[in-house]
DNA sequence: GTGATATACATCGTATCACGAGGTATTATA
DNA sequence: TATAATACCTCGTGATACGATGTATATCAC
């Protein structure tokens, strides 16, 4: 997929992956992986910036011998995806006004 | 609209805006205004970012004693709107993982 | 006739951001 | 005992949207 059109996902994908259970960033690349393929050194930068914007929380657990971060959404999180699905509304006018053909056949 | 997910649009979006019919700068900025709003310095250098990738020809010509740029699409240019279109079956899948519901009720 | 607005183009600096390259450490597996 | 998988992190670079700013002409209101 076109990088510049991940940009716009890739937040509210990462959010997304924690909304329903707490996760941690090796578990969010790979549910990720389906829809959106993402590299550690982006996630972790993403994660950080959700963390400094207060979307989400992060608490240290161990787990089998190795230390995982924790990723838990908080209120603004959830805000951002809603705010994200009513963006989506323009997003789906813009879709129709690029993909619109001269030939209503087609 | 979020400036991340204009990102992914606007290239695409000017090309969509002369695809049927040559177009200069100030036109094409009011022919996007209700779907996506762009401001001049944007718009060019998204056209000169187009024509160095020989999306798009340019020829300059006077009207009413001031000059205009006209902007042609190309062959690429055509071909990047369909690359977007293939790109957006993959976009659709975020956006459903993205807006899925825990509750079949929402 | 003059000031404001619209038309039309362009450049520069800044902030944001995705990613590759590289690093550390442990556990599981071949 | 090496290799892969798990799990985290940092730094530098390149791409890019946009505000600020600049130039110039045409039109219109007062």
């Amino acid at each position: 997929m076109d990088i510049q059109l991940k940009r716009g996902l890739l937040d509210v994908c990462v959010l997304a992956s924690i909304k329903d259970e707490d996760s941690y960033g090796y578990k969010i690349i790979k549910d990720m992986k389906p829809y959106l393929e993402l590299s550690e050194s982006t996630l972790y930068t993403i994660l950080k910036r959700l963390e400094n914007a207060k979307m989400l929380t992060v608490r240290t657990a161990e787990h089998e011998g190795r230390l995982r971060k924790y990723y838990h959404i908080t209120e603004p999180g959830l805000k951002r995806i809603e705010e994200f699905k009513e963006d989506w509304k323009e997003i789906m006018a813009v879709y129709r006004f690029i993909s619109k053909e001269d030939n209503v056949n087609e």
